[in-house]
DNA sequence: CCGTCAATGAC
RNA sequence: CUUGUCAUUGACGG
């Protein structure tokens, strides 16, 4: 069969309106994609502009460069087709976070970085048809202004109870196991799977790196469960166009938020218990010294993504809307 | 319309 | 030998 090779950019939007129109559609033949030069060569466009480090075999775009990009998405190609393409170990790097505590960062080797952003790439064009409307973090064409946006709403709308919750590293806590099934819920594809495996264990026996190219897109598919538990929550609850329940998430900052009418008080605890759950199946930890309910009422205040929101009365003394405070 | 290169900031 | 994703802004080029 001659069919025309189309771009890489017409066969990921192909992808997605599939994956979109079709809920249960399992991907196959999916490995030829990844293993085109026109994939590999993106990908390697996307590593080196951001002007990235070496791995832990010291060698730099300059020097992959010098002895021929050409030659070197080849050999990838060559080590992919033939299935003996095997990442090297991260170059393990600490390096000190704001509050004193320090981030362990997992830096793939350069060609390493090629072959995740090449994974990525297709993926992606699955995964983002089924993430959920209020996750923000690491999506294409979303910013961490419409997240800001879709809480402060939320609050003027009087959702004024709200869970605001911290997970500790759940980047290093992802299960490969069951993120594999995740993954293999949408990929029939056993190359692909076998290189995503690969790619997971050079990392440990647990956890997503810090410094993983698709380490985002695995972690958002990770907790796409708990943003469709809450999605379900919303709608079960719907009365037309009012709701009583929202959310939003970018990365593990989550927070959700409750009408504070008396009635929906239930709903509140209902949202917790189910959380706990969802996090227990995943094996997520949720920090419980800073996972809090607060009452915006009551003058109590949260945090999202570097804004405080607190709820002001106005001059009148009628309840104003959400403010943000600080940076 | 397509591309290249700087910044910034959220995690 | 501070990694990664995403977004925004700006400059320039064909």
């Amino acid at each position: 069969m001659i069919k025309a090779s189309i771009g890489l950019q017409d066969l990921r939007r192909k992808i997605y309106l599939k994956a979109k129109s079709d809920k249960t559609w399992r991907f196959w033949g999916l490995y030829v994609h990844v293993c085109k030069i026109e994939t590999l060569h993106l990908a390697y466009r996307e590593a080196k502009k951001n002007n990235g480090a070496p791995g832990i075999d010291g060698v730099s775009f300059a020097d992959i460069e010098a002895a021929g990009l050409k030659a070197f998405l080849e050999q990838i190609q060559n080590e992919l087709h033939s299935r003996t393409y095997r990442p090297m170990r991260n170059r393990i790097k600490e390096i000190p976070k704001g509050n004193g505590k320090v981030r362990t960062l997992g830096i793939p080797g350069i060609r390493d970085r090629v072959v995740q952003g090449a994974l990525k790439l297709i993926l992606e064009a699955i995964f983002e048809a089924d993430f959920q409307e209020g996750s923000y973090g690491y999506r294409p064409k979303r910013t961490a202004h419409t997240a800001i946006d879709r809480v402060a709403s939320a609050v003027v709308k009087n959702k004024t109870r709200v869970i605001d919750l911290d997970l500790s590293a759940y980047f290093d806590n992802v299960r490969h196991f069951t993120l594999i099934k995740k993954v293999a819920e949408r990929v029939n594809d056993d190359d692909v799977l076998r290189l995503l495996k690969l790619i997971l264990k050079v990392g440990g026996a647990k956890g997503v790196p810090q410094g993983g190219v698709i380490s985002p897109l695995l972690s958002n598919l990770y907790l796409n469960e708990v943003d469709k538990m809450l999605e379900r929550a919303k709608e079960v609850t719907r009365k037309g166009r009012f709701t009583y329940i929202e959310y939003a998430r970018f990365a593990d900052d989550l927070v959700v938020l409750v009408d504070g009418f008396g009635k929906w008080e239930w709903l509140l605890k209902a949202a917790y218990k189910r959380l706990v759950e969802e996090f227990e199946k995943l094996g997520v930890q949720m920090n419980q010294e800073k996972t809090q309910i607060v009452n915006l009422t009551q003058d109590e205040t949260f945090s999202f993504l570097g804004f405080d929101f607190r709820r002001i009365k106005t001059r009148r003394g009628a309840w104003g809307g959400d403010e943000l405070l600080h940076e």
